[in-house]
DNA sequence: ACCTTAATGCAATTTTTTAGCGTTAGCCGC
DNA sequence: GCGGCTAACGCTAAAAAATTGCATTAAGGT
């Protein structure tokens, strides 16, 4: 019986659940900064020692959350050609992450150092990349590679939400993809 | 006498770079998630309300002690030429940002709100590139565009150094460096 | 139905953070 | 140089948050 496995059903599921809507309803109304553990708690109906122990400390929880909602619903849209897909859904991710809680989602997901939630994050850019890229074989298209896609598209516009170095118009995006296609 | 400044000598200036080395201190021994602001209060003889009072708390100060570790103290390397002058750079910039402290650095710069630190430690990088461009052109070369170095080079490092997706090693970074070049 | 133990609740303790108030010491004008 | 002004600091007490031990609950397997 060596699988001493984390349970996943009944009332653990809903006390995870619980403190979930509770986080994601405080990011509406106030600001990341002025969320305490002590507030969750209350807020959930759980005590703050479970939420201690369960994820640790404040920052853990919010990758938590954050990575739990980047976590795609749905495929990309399929717009009927490769370069119309791959510009649509980089549109769709910048408007995303350079939203308020956009970069709140990515300042947590990067504020965390247990877990990897920066790497299952970024999985899910890699999975909606690599969608598209088997959309386009299935069409006949001579395909582009996920990994650079990621160095010439996806990096430059995490980057720039990042340092904040420069303004994410639609027309600068439009123009990392066609730059990447003729390369 | 608008000008209520910021004081910049003596006993005030003592304080923080005596807090700013302590800081250094502690990340060499322990782990960032253990150092606490009392400790550093302790440590560098000063009282906790003061640290409190001057950086707001934990994440600000070690964002503001991370900012000073990034500035440069040097002009980048001269090489002769454009092109082993970007690559020296930014295999050099690779590796301090993809070590240990490196990593550590750029979490605590993206982890601070106020103050932007991101947009200043991003600056020493647009800084440095705008002083290889001007000393391309000044030998008469064909000279690059700082912002799309960043775009094809830069951003995809630090991509890959924050969110764990890829090795980050000489060739690949070498190989952005001559992609840039070619484009 | 029973057994094992992961997960939670509760409460006491420790640690961290905040806030008030007096004191120290830069900086400026004279 | 000599005060005056006040930013910045130290100290202390109070509030808030984080940790820990112990009892209790309830999944999941036999």
């Amino acid at each position: 019986m060596a699988r001493e496995m984390v349970r996943q059903g009944g009332r653990s599921a809903r006390i995870q659940s619980e403190v979930h809507r509770t986080v994601q309803d405080l990011l509406k109304t106030m600001d990341r900064g002025e969320i305490t553990v002590p507030m969750i708690a209350e807020k959930s109906g759980v005590t703050p020692s479970t939420i201690y122990r369960r994820w640790g400390d404040l920052s853990e929880l919010l990758a938590d959350v954050a990575v739990a909602r980047m976590r795609p619903v749905a495929d990309p849209e399929d717009t009927g050609a490769m370069e119309s897909d791959l510009e649509a859904f980089i549109l769709q991710y910048a408007e995303e992450m350079s939203s308020k809680v956009g970069r709140a989602m990515l300042a947590d997901v990067l504020g965390s150092m247990e877990g990897d939630a920066a790497g299952r994050c970024c999985q899910f850019t890699y999975d909606h990349l690599e969608t598209l890229r088997e959309r386009a074989l299935g069409r006949g298209e001579a395909a582009f590679d996920v990994k650079e896609a990621i160095d010439f598209v996806v990096a430059p516009i995490i980057y720039h939400i990042l340092f904040g170095d420069r303004e994410l118009s639609t027309d600068y995006c439009r123009s990392l993809v066609s730059r990447f296609f003729v390369k």
